[in-house]
DNA sequence: GTGAAAGCGCTAACAC
DNA sequence: GTGTTAGCGCTTTCAC
């Protein structure tokens, strides 16, 4: 019999009923006589018994798989490095459980496919990856009662979706903070794609600290962007094309510096003796250019790791209350932003880690 | 009835038996009335119905789902772009079709779990993302019947393991063909990880192209990497400190070009001035650093979806030999390489597509 | 043309 | 302490 066997070919070995060797099979050895428990353990271990997923699921009415769901063509996910990351912190706390990660495709222009998918049982939860601003999976609450959690994208609590996230809001203040403690005052920025949640966070927290120092920003410095090296690229022709310049170029993200720092180069703008630039996210791509760029960097591992947390915590107990927790950043300090002591700025110390690079 | 509706109660609200709907569910309308095939389908479309998967799995002992499988902290995965490019093919291929992706992560110091997880009937097939020369992996045949084939990593038959990849040699042939043609003809190489089938396919097809120009090359220009940053940084390192340079170095990644422009900058070697660089892969990184990078681009997407097809074919019939495939790439010209016509030399025209960018 | 019924491999009341 | 048994939801053989 060089087929897989099943439970009932392990109770008949064992000598016992099936029910006797499913429980002691589980764990419930409760009750039972030890030297039956053991004997139930060593034939199973003897003929190779794996239980068939599939039988287990119709009897549990549960899948114990969980699907990791993104948007197709998703411009955040296909370019940027910490995907993978967060991929990995999934993968590694599921390691230790008895659930597997499925990946679903998600198709905005034929949304039915998703919940369709969903209703099948073939899910036990659903881990959202960076919802946008105008995606059908933000409405999940109302197609489906499977527990969800949204990554990287701190959702509206009117769509009652937990999060978790990297904290956005107040890494960009520690790193506004920080730049304006270096001496710098005339300061641009260069917004991330408008149709995520973070490019308003990073913006509005790039704008209050400015605030708090009573320094107002000046709009023509304030430019557009898309979370990406060419939209980075825009960014600086538009700016270098102005009369004045600031001293000090913050990005939404480290694509949109790495776009930035090209078009610099090309035209003979020196980072940081002529301009000083600083990126967020510390992608891969910070430490890849000349020079290294300063920025905030996210520990999207733990991101990873602390989503399969809280839906496994949502599906033990579909009572549990959504929430949405955020992850502090680390402020990398390299060679791109110089100092500036022209002028004293009086700057509260900011509580983010900090690393220095040179 | 706000529950999810059974096949029974399809069956019931039809008016016929669960036979009868289940085979005109699956298609089979052969043999029954269109009245009947019609009432099915529109009182199943009514209800919403959605079959169980795992009631579907059990008795068809099918799982439709296939397995990515990949190994904890693979360096090539985890820092190399193309990765999603590659998963983005293999879920575009898999959304015309009944199957699922479900992730793998393999933990090469804990083989078993592998084979136990295969063996539960969880999956109709694997996916093996490059797997490396040491890799458990490559044991596949002896320990699963279930398909599989290899990713990026064309393993010698004796492992009978389906491959689809690119096509290292013939790609790398046309690239030092074409810096020949340049005229530079004292070229150094840096090599790959040395723990992977491309590495040895990428150096073996430079050397080739040198010998069959006449030209012997010297062993001190061949360095060695790891396809990072890091080992291009070491390679650098070590090729500037010697007495004689070449003009041109090939490098057996992009990434590993990176980090060996980076050092050049670092001292003052001006490249293309000083030194022509190219890379291979056509990374992300590519477009990142100035000058623009000389590579040789792949259609991971295409990989993707052929790996799956080649799978499926597996699966429809066990019988399938195994084969090896691979795809052509193409030549990216970008501006890292300066023609250098001190000599003339003799290059037959390369069989590559080629794309010219300034 | 259509349906009854026997599984698929496992779980969990409930009985002894 | 251990076993009997009725499903879980669907597929498929075979009979009508």
């Amino acid at each position: 019999m060089t087929q897989k066997p099943t439970l009932r070919e392990v109770a008949r070995h064992a000598g016992c009923s099936v029910t006797t060797t499913s429980n002691i099979l589980q764990g419930r050895h409760r009750g039972y006589r030890p030297e039956t428990v053991e004997r139930v353990l060593s034939v199973a271990h003897m003929l190779g018994y794996r239980p068939n997923r599939a039988a287990q699921s119709l009897a549990k009415k549960r899948s114990y798989t969980i699907a990791l769901v993104f948007e197709r063509y998703h411009p955040i996910l296909t370019r940027n490095s910490y995907a993978q990351h967060v991929v990995d912190g999934i993968l590694e706390r599921l390691l230790t459980t008895e659930y597997d990660l499925k990946m679903v495709m998600f198709n905005p222009s034929a949304p039915e496919h998703l919940w369709e998918r969903v209703q099948e049982g073939a899910v036990d939860g659903a881990l959202l990856l960076v919802p946008a601003i105008d995606s059908p999976l933000l409405e999940w609450r109302r197609h489906s009662t499977v527990p969800a959690v949204s990554i990287n994208s701190t959702v509206p609590a009117l769509y009652r979706l937990s999060s978790i996230d990297i904290d956005n809001e107040t890494a960009m203040q520690a790193l506004v903070a920080w730049v304006l403690e270096q001496g710098h005052t005339e300061i641009g920025f260069v917004k991330g794609h408008p149709l995520h949640w973070s490019a308003h966070q990073r913006e509005r927290a790039f704008r209050r600290v400015l605030a708090q120092h009573g320094i107002v920003p000046r709009e023509e410095w304030i430019i557009e962007g898309t979370y990406s090296i060419e939209g980075g690229r825009l960014a600086a022709v538009r700016l270098l094309e102005q009369a004045a310049l600031p001293t000090a170029v913050l990005c939404a993200n480290d694509l949109t510096a790495v776009g930035f720092a090209q078009v610099c180069l090309e035209r003979g703008v020196r980072i940081p003796d002529d301009l000083s630039l600083a990126g967020f996210d510390d992608d891969a791509l910070a430490l890849s250019i000349m020079p290294t760029l300063t920025t905030v960097a996210h520990n999207m591992h733990a991101v990873g790791r602390q989503a399969v947390e809280m839906l496994l915590e949502q599906i033990e107990d579909p009572q549990t209350p959504f929430q949405q927790h955020l992850l502090p950043g680390r402020l990398v300090i390299r060679t791109s932003v110089r100092p500036l002591h022209k002028g004293v700025v009086q700057v509260p110390a900011h509580n983010l880690t900090q690393e220095v690079q040179r």
